[in-house]
RNA sequence: GCGGUCGUGGCGAAGUGGUUAACGCACCGGAUUGUGGCUCCGGCAUUCGUGAGUUCGAUUCUCAUCGACCGCCCCA
């Protein structure tokens, strides 16, 4: 009987670990070029501050979520998304009253969706995300946006789309939801199931269906931003020509809606059509919540922030990248003499701040030489008998197959002096 | 949650109701008492995702279960 991993669960082994750290960085980069400054919120928080903070009626929240009663009865759940938790910590903490008025946070780490498991979606998942909290300010839409378009040029991610759009404050989506309903009434019955039980639940959604795509009402149905009120269609229209301005391409798409209910005004998605993922696929998403903080009960502060699927990326990032560094030193040992003064050396060279490995399985020095090859080792040391005896080792340079005699207490200046042509990466 | 395809060594991949489950790659050993390539030789699945059933006999047929992938739903 052996064991797997949970669906939907994956193990990130180390011939990808590289990988990842390498997307890490590069939006740690991102971020510190950006003053984005890093938070870290717990992985689980009250299963209440989701209901609250991504509507009890989407499907994230009813049917998604990992929930559990702890030992003392408390109704937990994996975040399985990050704009929650930031902005609980951002209320509870009182980062509003900060002197910076305009907080701007990212976050990347784990996140948990009871899903069907498919090509770029677990369930648990990573998510880059990026949260700009303080303003209402258009600049601020803008420039979480232009993030965003950074990451995926960084990345080198082909055939990529910005697609944004505008739902307007509380007032403009309740008119428009009304003039959505109007629309649809009539024709209810020649939707699809799921659009039907959308008319009730969540009309906007009616808009994204890929079943009724095509049904002549989709084409005439109104479109948010004739129903945004004069300031959020100003705000739109800043966003808009900032966008412009910064010359970064765009496409306005009024079927854009968005699942969570905290958005408001400008949302937008990163759509990438790279055939690893599948066309169409949305790497990328977010938008502005103006409400969110003040219904978790703090002040009435704006935000806008968006998130990235991490595995999406990986997918999309492709495998080119991958490098990883050599070891500097393999240690061959022939012999139980040689592998006790082996243990010695490389003890000694790990001190030095050498990267190196020993063979310990006994080998010939054929195999060895393979395990240096795939270490993509800079020296081969070799310790047979001779060389116990002599007090020596022989290094091999892999690179010019060159080999010489060195005395044991010259080990580290004989390799140092060899990497003063400026082979050693330090 | 619904529909579909599929699970054979570390990986890729044949195969059949009957005795030792091809082959390729990788790995290990030898030819080469201590030098990486090539070549040759040898080794490497008490077992065909798991469990049950049919059968004299199941990797093959049936059912269940788990998992992967694809489409839908939804989402990053």
């Amino acid at each position: 009987m052996a064991y797997s991993a949970p669906r939907g669960t994956v193990d990130i082994l180390s011939d990808q670990s590289g990988k990842w750290q390498q997307l890490e960085q590069l939006l740690r980069t991102i971020c510190a070029n950006y003053n984005v400054k890093e938070m870290r919120t717990p992985i689980f928080e009250h299963t209440e501050l989701f209901t609250r903070a991504v509507g009890d009626t989407t499907d994230v929240v009813t049917k998604e979520m990992y929930s559990f009663e702890d030992k003392k009865g408390r109704s937990i759940t994996l975040r399985p998304e990050g704009t929650a938790g930031i902005a609980r910590s951002y209320v509870e903490h009182k980062l509003y009253s900060l002197p910076e008025k305009l907080q701007k946070y990212y976050y990347m780490g784990p996140m948990f969706r009871y899903e069907r498991p498919q090509n770029g979606r677990q369930r648990q998942f990573h998510q880059f995300g990026v949260e700009m909290l303080g303003l209402e300010s258009p600049y601020t839409d803008v420039e979480a946006m232009v993030l965003a378009v950074t990451v995926v040029e960084a990345l080198g991610l082909k055939d990529i789309k910005l697609h944004i759009n505008s739902l307007g404050d509380d007032e403009s989506r309740d008119a428009y939801r009304d003039a959505l309903k109007q629309h649809f009434q009539p024709v209810l019955n020649e939707l699809c199931y799921d659009c039907n039980q959308r008319f009730e639940k969540n009309p906007l959604r009616i808009l994204d269906c890929k079943v009724d795509r095509d049904h002549p009402t989709m084409k005439t149905a109104p479109k948010t931003i004739d129903y945004l009120s004069e300031s959020a269609k100003a705000h739109f229209d800043k966003v808009c020509s900032l966008l412009d301005d910064l010359e970064i391409d765009y496409v306005v798409d009024t079927n854009l809606v968005r699942g969570l209910d905290y958005y408001s005004h400008t949302v937008f998605e990163v759509i990438s059509d790279d055939p690893k993922l599948g066309a169409g696929a949305t790497v990328g998403a977010g938008g502005r919540y103006n409400t969110l903080i003040s219904e978790l009960g703090g002040p009435v502060v704006p935000g806008v922030g968006f998130a990235f699927g991490m595995e999406r990326l990986m997918i999309a990032m492709g495998d080119e990248m991958v490098e990883e560094d050599g070891l500097d030193v393999y240690i061959m040992p022939l012999g139980n003499e040689a592998k006790d003064l082996s243990m010695q050396i490389i003890t000694m060279l790990r001190a030095n701040g050498f990267t190196c490995d020993m063979d310990q399985c006994d080998r010939g020095l054929k195999g060895q030489f393979k395990s240096a090859d795939r270490f993509h080792a800079h020296f081969s040391m070799i310790i047979g008998e001779d060389e116990v005896q002599k007090e020596v080792v022989n290094m091999k340079c892999n690179h010019s197959k060159e080999q010489t005699i060195v005395p044991l207490e010259n080990i580290v200046e004989f390799i140092e002096k060899h990497y003063e042509g400026g082979h050693h990466h330090e």
